[in-house]
DNA sequence: ATATATCCTATAGCTATAATAGGATATAAA
DNA sequence: TTTATATCCTATTATAGCTATAGGATATAT
């Protein structure tokens, strides 16, 4: 039950991409800056989200990142799914990507523990799928910070 | 978002020491059999649910481990707390042992970040603190598994 | 041509989990 | 009192995943 690093920093950024959305791309140093994250790591990061049809981005100078949709049509759970895999506290009670160990003496259809998680995992994709790009302005992200 | 093997192992056990509240206490061993997991390891989880306060044991010969309250007592939440951790995705979204990393440039009051994990927290919550350990019975436990 | 950007891959360092191991201590029963 | 059986305690290993750094290849606007 633990959120990566890798997704807090997508999560941190890319509420500057949907405000930017349908203006001009930003450069991971533009973002890695303000945000204070290591440039290498952060572009490792896009370049994830990029992959997994998120972003799109142009190379060469005036380059970098923005969005390939509209921020509404991204949910932070598909973010979130994208780096750290499926929401849910064990494999097989994901919906997006559920794996059933085969060595998993319990049987799928009537596990409570699975049935459980999967309760689990509808909890917290009633948040993180429910909510969007559209949060957050980054006024208000501006706002936020200390100083 | 992942639960540990140990938790696991934990949820998977404690509804034999459930059945057995006011009965005799059970070993290690043959906990350790009808669930297929290592002896060696599993006493290392019984000895922490113990020193957590969910457990407590008689050493010896016919000795073993029996729960400390009645199963209605012991939520499925507060026994991954005590093995995992906070149910929170983020440190600073716990509840019940909330950590603010003092150099995280958000303010703890207005972050959004925050704020949008307390909801996750929440939801997890809800689901976890209000299940006990009388959710199952050995019965269906050795009903459900395979053979 | 040059500066600036993404792209791609390797690797190091660190941390947490999972599991194994060996022996100390306590207790019931022979 | 001896023996078998149980918990208790600590150390160590193995593995995996996360975090971050690094170097250079490739593309593009000026």
């Amino acid at each position: 039950m633990k959120l990566s690093k890798k997704s807090i920093y997508a999560l941190r950024v890319l509420p500057y991409l949907a405000e930017s959305y349908d203006k001009k791309s930003l450069s991971v140093a533009y973002l890695a800056q303000q945000e204070q994250i290591s440039i290498k790591y952060l572009e490792q990061i896009l370049s994830l989200l990029r992959k997994a049809g998120f972003l799109v981005s142009e190379r060469g100078k005036n380059g970098g990142y923005s969005l390939r949709v509209p921020p509404d049509e991204i949910t932070l759970g598909n973010i979130i799914r994208a780096i750290d895999g499926p929401l849910a506290p064990i494999p097989c009670a994901s919906r997006t990507a559920p794996h059933h160990d085969p060595n998993c003496p319990y049987p799928y259809d009537t596990c409570w523990l699975r049935h459980l998680m999967l309760r689990v995992r509808d909890n917290i994709s009633n948040v993180l799928d429910r909510e969007t790009l559209s949060v957050m302005t980054v006024d208000a992200l501006k706002a936020e910070r200390k100083e």
